[in-house]
DNA sequence: GCCGTTTTCGGCCCGACTGTTTTCAGTCG
């Protein structure tokens, strides 16, 4: 089960208790019970690592959120597949009710009348017939509905299918700044910003929303109603708006706010929930209570046009969007030791990147010249690149054949070196076997400055094999870097499972470093294995892997990680000036 | 049901928006 699942599963027994939650007296008892499992779902929805490795290491309690009565009902659901106390809890209920959940605008009372009223027995069903009962105009008459709430229930779930669940981060970003360059046309938005998971430039995001600073919030919802790809309004109030794009059914939110408590409002909206919850639990210590509008002390409210003052009325440091995950980070402003995180403007070059060089290529080829490659990086500022290929098909070439090959792409290489005006080093990224061995022979291994080491087949290995492969493959000295570490594809598949400890290790001991890979599906290494690897001294790299000039741009993105997991600048070897850095990759 | 540099008991964030209401419940973030 993924977590998401499992998340999932935790939210429809929370609706469920919401649902039974009846009588005065059960009220206050469940309201917090309530608010238990949806904080459990929150945390789980939101972690990292897998919620099923941690229990099978027997560490289910150190998910926030998770007590001992979860940790039981989830090892439970480990052991057997189901948990007996929830299907209790659900027992009475209709079983399509569940379905409606994930309908924008239904929440568990009404997924519980529409179900009851309907019949919605059926999960498979539950949704079509509550579309029918919709279309025909049954909901209207029902009590506490009417025209109007018919009629979003039949909006939702029409934008329900187009729906995607949650959009990669490069994606959110160029529809939010696509949205900001528009709202910084209306002459009352004084000032204009990313909010949510996007500022804190989480892999995945939920809703795009965005911050306005105006003393004229009606002509700040007006413009930001009348951008040119809606594809619906959901909702338009005094001061927050909110419209579903045209692009993949994304939801973007506004917010404003008078100049005077922009600071607040930016606090508060960038979250994440975690970190408010804990930063109000310091305020409610010292007597202050927190808010959208700023900070209440008795009856006065103290105003914060800016992040900076609010964090140091609390006691604390400015604490960077990218941190706020409540995961020491509120500990480490209070002490005034945050790190100083990382900088695009501190990356020095890229390491992993793909030409169209022609060979038959073992994966897929890039679609620019070694040339434009290297072109592009000086536009970009860069000292140094590495021009890359994944290695020659080892079905199409006989070993020979291979050394052959790449002794030709090098002195093509090398001939662009004398004449292009940056400096350009030899690489490949190379297959990882199933048996740990490289597939390039040593006399091609030679010739590269140094090699991408990276699992692209058999990724069901057990951990416990898998470690060994790569670092069997690891332990050739031209291998410097592991790409794309996990494997993972976001929203596609799990990564394959490796012994991080015994990695980390490893790659501290032997000079090795660990990628963190840009492209907007991979994001990998992930954050939080970013900040284990760094505790455990690791060095890493933040590369593109471009399959074309363009793409080399996306390093922004793969900085965001290393931002997310405290990387500071001295932790990213491609942060290196030319000199340091090719005294490093040759150790 | 969870959690703990004031607590293993007694708390648990706060407010906007909408629709169907004549003062509020439900949903969302």
């Amino acid at each position: 089960m993924t977590n998401l699942e499992i998340a999932k599963l935790l939210r429809q027994i929370s609706a469920a208790y919401e649902v039974k939650n009846e009588g005065p007296l059960r009220r206050e008892a469940s309201r917090f019970r309530i608010r238990a499992y949806d904080n459990a779902a929150d945390s789980i929805e939101h972690s990292t690592s897998e919620v099923k490795d941690l229990w099978e290491q027997g560490h289910l309690e150190d998910i926030h959120g998770v007590g001992a009565s979860l940790a039981g009902h989830l090892d439970e659901l480990f052991k057997t597949g189901k948990i007996t106390h929830f299907e209790q809890v659900t027992k009475n209920l209709p079983n399509g009710m569940f379905e409606l959940l994930d309908v924008q605008g239904i929440g568990p009372k009404t997924a519980y009348k529409l179900s009851q009223e309907f019949k919605l027995d059926n999960p498979k069903t539950a949704l079509k017939k509550l579309q029918q009962a919709a279309v025909s105009g049954k909901i209207r008459k029902l009590e506490n509905f009417g025209q109007e709430s018919e009629k979003d229930i039949l909006q939702a779930l029409q934008s329900f299918k187009v729906k995607d669940t949650r959009v990669l981060l490069p994606t959110a970003t160029s529809i939010a700044e696509d949205v900001i360059k528009y709202m910084q046309q209306c002459p009352d938005a004084l000032s204009v910003d990313m909010l949510g998971s996007l500022r804190r430039r989480a892999a995945t995001i939920g809703d795009v929303d965005i911050a306005v600073a105006s003393t004229q919030s009606q002509q700040v919802i007006n413009h930001f109603t009348k951008y040119p790809h809606i594809r619906q309004i959901l909702a338009q109030g005094k001061n927050t708006a909110r419209f579903i794009h045209k692009q993949g059914g994304v939801q973007v939110d506004i917010k404003t706010q008078t100049p005077d408590k922009y600071g607040a409002l930016l606090q508060h909206f960038t979250g994440s929930k975690n970190h408010n919850v804990h930063l109000r639990e310091i305020a409610i210590q010292k007597g202050l209570s927190l808010s959208e509008y700023g900070i209440k002390k008795g009856d006065s409210l103290i105003k914060f046009s800016n992040e900076e003052v609010f964090y140091k009325a609390l006691g604390m440091q400015w604490i960077p969007p990218e941190l706020r995950e409540d995961a020491g980070e509120i500990e480490a402003a209070l002490k005034h030791q945050l790190p100083k995180l990382i900088e695009p403007t501190d990356i020095k070059g890229d390491l992993h990147t793909h030409t169209n060089y022609d060979w038959i290529s073992s994966h897929d080829r890039g679609t620019d010249s070694l040339e434009a490659m290297a072109k592009q990086a000086i536009e970009l500022g860069y000292e140094y690149i590495a021009l890359g290929d994944h290695n020659p098909s080892i079905s199409s070439y006989t070993k020979t054949k291979i050394v052959s090959e790449i002794s030709k792409r090098s002195e093509q290489i090398d001939h662009l070196k004398s004449t292009s005006g940056i400096n350009i080093l030899k690489t490949l990224e190379i297959d990882i076997q199933t048996d740990g061995k490289l597939s390039v022979p040593d006399a091609g291994l030679e010739q590269l400055d140094f090699a991408i080491i990276s699992i692209h087949s058999v990724m069901s290995l057990s951990k416990n094999d898998m470690t060994k492969r790569v670092l069997a493959a690891f332990s050739h000295p031209k291998a410097k870097i592991l790409g794309h570490p996990t494997g993972r594809l976001l929203g596609k598949r799990e990564g394959y499972e490796l012994d991080w400890d015994q990695v980390f290790e490893f790659c501290a001991k032997h000079n090795k470093f660990l990628e963190i890979n840009a492209q907007p599906s991979r994001l990998d290494l992930p954050d939080i294995l970013v900040r284990d690897a760094i505790k455990a001294g690791v060095k890493l790299v933040i590369d593109t892997d471009a399959h074309n000039a363009a793409s080399l741009q996306l390093m922004r993105f793969g900085v965001d990680v290393a931002r997310r997991g405290w990387a500071t600048k001295a932790d990213i070897v491609n942060t290196l000036s030319w000199e340091d850095f090719s005294a490093t990759i040759k150790i």
